[in-house]
DNA sequence: GATCATAGTCGTCTCCCTGACGATAAACAG
DNA sequence: CTGTTTATCGTCAGGGAGACGACTATGATC
């Protein structure tokens, strides 16, 4: 219930993003490194203030074709799939100031250049795991250095979301190219779960799903063995009965 | 990736509130009348500005305690569940200035009094489904304008989130009292819902989910008819797998 | 007190989905 | 040609949910 806004000190307000994509059978999450202190050198997720007249939404979309040069492409798109993921304001996350940042999730398919940045920050896929590794792991790399900020919690936040969200909902396709086959879909979901899926059983369950996936007729054999067929997301954007997650 | 933060200019933040109950077989939101423009004299959610060193989560349970004297508890405690629910950022959503509002949902059981506010502001439960009623629908008593500022969209966004999150977690012993019975938490789920469930497939299917239910060994007959068992809320906190939601 | 209305609780039956897993098909590598 | 890989179809048993019958234990009403 605003009184007089004026009278309340100023918070800055930034969008955050979780830009996840699934690349050599591990989900990968967009790190850049930072140039500037606080964390010099270390990596943080990428992000940026939102300008005084951009919804936040939009904030994020810009950010993402800024440092991906990926588009958003909301109703049925077969490009990066973008939502609003959580709030994060605790006082002190920046030491600078007041900092509340809206975390946003992306879905993107891999992307054929590693990463096409607009500017010349550093920026690279790293797998969740190592990004969320407890310090002290082995970074033989030199990339796995913990987040700055409270940027393992966001995207460990994002991670849970994408994991529980592909299991009611047809979001995994957004981790595809625009024509896949079952099998792909299945890594897919192998990689966000780190679980191995049954090709038979799953494939029964896609394919049955009415709205899931519609074929296109072509085939590939890109995956090596038998030919697969081609399918595109359908319009179903709801999966009911859900894809179970098998047990830990 | 924060530059200089006060480069930029200021938002105000606030937390808005989705206060839910469940009162006489309807689902209820906290609504109060606005004293002041804009929007003087409709209805709109509780909330407030975030304090320069408070947390989100701590403004929106201090805005609860100010406005219904409920007070948080997270783990396990048998009163109010508080969880952000998703943040507004629109430009102009706002009139006065640039404002910020990350909504937070709060489920609650029905309040003996019906709101005690700690200010002189007028508060009342009112049905969602008057609240959310396209302007025009009938307002006998003058208690159903449109909501102020995009409070409906939030409140529909709070509503959405609570009826898919008691499909799959026990969070709808949030709206009952410490202790109750099958029946009780059955029309919790009628009543959240807007539909009617078998009461035997119900009673089987919440008394067989283990860690959901824990009989206290009590009966009540406050409903009419055969005593019932009386139930605590049981530690486990998801369901799986999940009470299905029927068909529309 | 008998009857009725109201809730609660236990069972049964069928259908559908899932998990486990056998079998076949169609490509490529040697 | 043979082995390897991946895709795809089929079968079978078990669990859970919807539909619904039956019985129980209260208070209200006649």
């Amino acid at each position: 219930m605003p009184y007089d806004p004026s009278a309340y000190p100023p918070f800055a307000v930034t969008v955050d993003l979780v830009v996840l994509t699934v690349r050599r059978h591990a989900l990968c999450a967009l790190a850049v490194r930072r140039g500037e202190a606080p964390f010099q050198g270390q990596w943080a997720l990428p992000g940026g203030f939102v300008r005084p007249e951009e919804d936040l939404g939009a904030a994020a979309a810009r950010e993402l074709a800024e440092e991906t040069g990926l588009r958003v492409q909301e109703p049925g798109g077969h490009r990066a799939h973008l939502e609003q993921l959580a709030t994060y304001g605790d006082p002190g996350r920046d030491p600078r100031m007041r900092v509340v940042s809206v975390a946003h999730l992306v879905l993107a398919p891999d992307l054929p250049a590693p990463v096409s940045g607009g500017d010349a920050k550093t920026a690279r896929w790293a797998p969740v795991d190592r990004l969320l590794a407890p310090a002290g792991a082995d970074r033989e790399d030199g990339s796995s250095s913990p987040l700055a900020f409270d940027h393992a919690r966001i995207l460990g936040d994002g991670v849970e979301r994408a994991r529980s969200k592909i299991e009611y909902s047809s979001l995994a396709t957004a981790f595809c190219p625009s024509e896949f086959t079952v099998g792909e879909l299945r890594r897919v979901y192998e990689a966000v779960w780190g679980v191995a899926l049954d090709p038979r059983n799953f494939h029964r369950k896609v394919t049955g799903t009415p709205g899931f996936l519609v074929p296109t007729g072509g085939t590939t054999t890109r995956q090596g063995g038998r030919p697969a067929q081609l399918f595109r997301a359908g319009g179903a954007t709801l999966l009911n009965p859900p894809m179970l997650r098998p047990e830990v």
